[in-house]
DNA sequence: CATCTGATGTTACCAGTGTCAACATTCATG
DNA sequence: CATGAATGTTGACACTGGTAACATCAGATG
């Protein structure tokens, strides 16, 4: 934030930089999406900001410092994005979960490499500090808290709240990452992301809607 | 294929190795799950084969090669299982699902870095080479069959396959990439993982049924 | 205002990496 | 046996992540 000119990075006045930090995120956010995070370099964030290539290292503990802050903002920004579902259709966990689903889904493929970095494990689980699982945690903590909600609306049913978020969480993140995985699945336009999207959570909503209330019970 | 003592790698008698493509391989797939994949150094590849730095240039395009390679050997071997869990229980789409995905989960959590190889995206899917597609799609192939097969025998419903195919798929792939993702679920034993993996394919199954049998329809 | 101190940025350097070119050795085939 | 294609080795190059020593500045303190 604080720091709204994003397209000329080298700004530079005087010895000190003032906003490193940020504009070393930032630089890794640009780069990480231009050239692929195998690709990326500390040195070349270092140039991109302007700076020479060992003053990264006064602000993050290493390359994994770095990449983990970048995470971190991606993880933010997720769980941003999952509660302004919920917010903006109150009382509608189908529509809530359709929302944060779509939204999910949308955002990761306009960012497949940062979503790459989020959830691709280049960094060794031990490694992750608390605050990076604190991160994705409040994401998953949005989903949970829409189900949640739902179960007690008796919209959604399931043995216990935990387990459907995992399947809800599952689908959307599994969708996503066949479409990154270039492999099959190869949407054209984003409109065709959201489409696709939209029918895998109609299909997992189908399969957590609660049972008891609508008089179906299949043997 | 064709060398079962997988422990003791530098084998060396002759100045020519004999089958260094398959001991570079097997090499790479021991370092990885041993110091993850960020921490993979060619060289180390070579030395761990018993053979100079620059050898494995000669049997692979570089690193991305190399990795290429042990991608590919696990797509093969998902595939393999895939086709097990189909020929396992024949007449059952269900078990069939279920057991496919069963195995999927607990084969990547069992080898979480080769799986982060597979659909990490460490190499811009630009490179990637058509051989390594078709091996990602026999493993995709292995599940449509599946739910084909159970859709033409009513078991299964839904609008076209493909679109039932990627929300069985991606649930499975997701789960898989929550449990690796390290934040939550975060499941001890390899039991637990079944558990999981189980109660995910059930809840995807209750969303793919057919429901034009069982006489209930929703608006 | 002078000065000291800590934070920030720079340069110089190191070990290690991926990759290539030149050379060495072996295998196969005439 | 000679010869060329495979295969393996050595040595180099540019680059990377990271550290240490030095330079510059901002701000507190006198």
């Amino acid at each position: 934030m604080t720091r709204s000119k994003s397209k000329s990075f080298p700004a530079r006045d005087s010895y000190h930089h003032g906003d490193l930090h940020s504009t070393l995120v930032e630089a890794a956010e640009h780069l990480l999406e231009k050239q692929g995070l195998s690709a990326l370099s500390m040195r070349e964030v270092a140039k991109l900001a302007g700076v020479s290539h060992s003053a990264p290292y006064r602000h993050f503990r290493g390359k994994a410092g770095l990449l983990e802050a970048v995470a971190q903002a991606g993880f933010n920004r997720l769980a941003v994005m999952i509660n302004g579902a919920h917010d903006a259709y109150p009382d509608d966990p189908e529509a809530q979960l359709r929302a944060a689903g779509v939204a999910y889904v949308e955002w990761a493929t306009e960012n497949p490499e940062r979503t790459h970095l989020m959830y691709g494990g280049m960094m060794k689980s031990e490694d992750v500090p608390e605050t990076l699982h604190a991160c994705a945690e409040d994401a998953y903590a949005g989903i949970f808290h829409i189900i949640d909600e739902g179960r007690q609306a008796g919209v959604f049913g399931g043995d216990d709240t935990d387990s459907v978020v995992i399947s809800a969480w599952a689908v959307v993140h599994g969708l996503t990452m066949l479409i990154l995985g270039s492999g099959k699945v190869n949407p054209a336009n984003p409109g065709e992301v959201r489409q696709l999207a939209l029918r895998v959570c109609d299909t997992i909503l189908d399969g957590i809607r609660s049972r008891t209330g609508t008089g179906d019970q299949p043997s």
